[in-house]
DNA sequence: GTCTATAGTTTGATAGAC
DNA sequence: GTCTATCAAACTATAGAC
């Protein structure tokens, strides 16, 4: 314990980044992490420098860890789907699911995309940095599927295809809260996700002008 | 000015509304508001008590002055238009055309939204006691419509339905810089406003079961 | 009603013993 | 590497003259 790096370092990086997740960079404090850590106010200033430094670091962190999902995966996994419009109809239904199934995975509550999310909605001083790069990758990942089936699609709308996936996911990561508070606990369960999931890929599905999947037609 | 109440009273009120709504309750100093109104720090206390007190004026401000749209108020201006599923598509078109009209006004640069939703998404204290009159206010009119063409419909898949609508909204309101950093400026233009309340549009029609307007129809 | 001056906290960060 | 003790700055809020 009095060699190199303590696992204490570790233990900060995670207790800070689950309370940064939960309450913003502005509403956590120093002295908050040192007591979730169970570790004393300097050890933060010691293994991280300075609050701000710790932020980014939990960023970094949050943003490597954390699993990333996205439409060319399944193209990786499955190339020849792409060949057909029916496959192109099963990327965007397997990604959107696996899409919320990562983020509102009971088993793991995952603060990372929430402090991810939370950075863009509400950027601190770290966005030029890194939230970029996280959104980057998103965006452009999704749009070039969509290139992929529609070459000749205007940019714009492009964009707001891929947006109804991630303003759906932003808002019941963010807004978890609020929700229930209005319609009750434990409302946005995972019966809710599932529907949540369905609706979202049989509108990106019929908007590229694919053929919908047998179970997915019975809108109700 | 030194009889009942000085305009300085509104004018705190409204600075300080604009730099809650774009910076968040943290990042703002009472200091702040006072340089911006070009009025000394007591005289906020003098008025408002508290620097608490103030931001839920603020908000008590924007959710009362800022204009609410939603599928009731076209509704109300032409009920026969509930009669028929065309009258019922052309409900929801207007109703999402305005909302995006409403709150992306270039004349309006429109802080109350954005207050209104930052809240939702990054609560403070002031949540439990106001936000949820303005989401419920959203949520309820929206389901109320949506029952009215499906009554037997699922209430998450309501809820779901309504939320393709604010999701996008809340996303444009609050990721606009990130969005433009990473797409380049003005690109979040009134062009783009239009195709999205198309898309968005055509989506919560198609998913009604509702027939699509004529000049809705070509996807491209 | 508005001002100047200041009290009382809280916060991020550091010094130095161990 | 971790602790105790403390600093310096920033903040909300108040007291009292005008």
């Amino acid at each position: 314990m009095n060699e190199r790096s303590s696992n204490n370092y570790e233990l900060l990086l995670i207790s800070a980044g689950k309370l940064f997740a939960e309450h913003g960079f502005d509403r956590v404090t120093t002295r908050m992490i040192a007591e979730a850590a169970g570790i004393r106010l300097s050890a933060i200033h010691y293994h991280f420098k300075s609050k701000e430094n710790l932020y980014l670091e939990t960023f970094r962190y949050a943003h490597n860890k954390g699993k990333k999902i996205d439409f060319l995966e399944i193209l990786d996994e499955n190339p020849v789907l792409a060949k057909t419009k029916q496959g192109q109809a099963e990327i965007i239904r397997t990604t959107v699911l696996r899409f919320f199934r990562n983020i509102f995975d009971p088993q793991r509550p995952s603060w990372e995309t929430r402090l991810l999310v939370r950075e863009i909605m509400s950027p601190s001083q770290a966005l030029p940095a890194l939230a970029q790069t996280f959104m980057e990758t998103n965006v452009r990942n999704s749009e070039k599927f969509c290139k992929l089936v529609h070459p000749d699609m205007d940019a714009d709308d492009t964009a707001i295809w891929s947006h109804t996936l991630f303003s759906h996911v932003f808002l019941y990561i963010l807004a978890k809260n609020p929700i229930e508070m209005v319609r009750g606990k434990h409302w946005l369960n995972e019966k809710f996700y599932y529907r949540a999931a369905r609706m979202i890929s049989r509108f990106m599905i019929i908007e590229l002008g694919l053929p919908l999947p047998e179970d997915l037609k019975t809108t109700r």
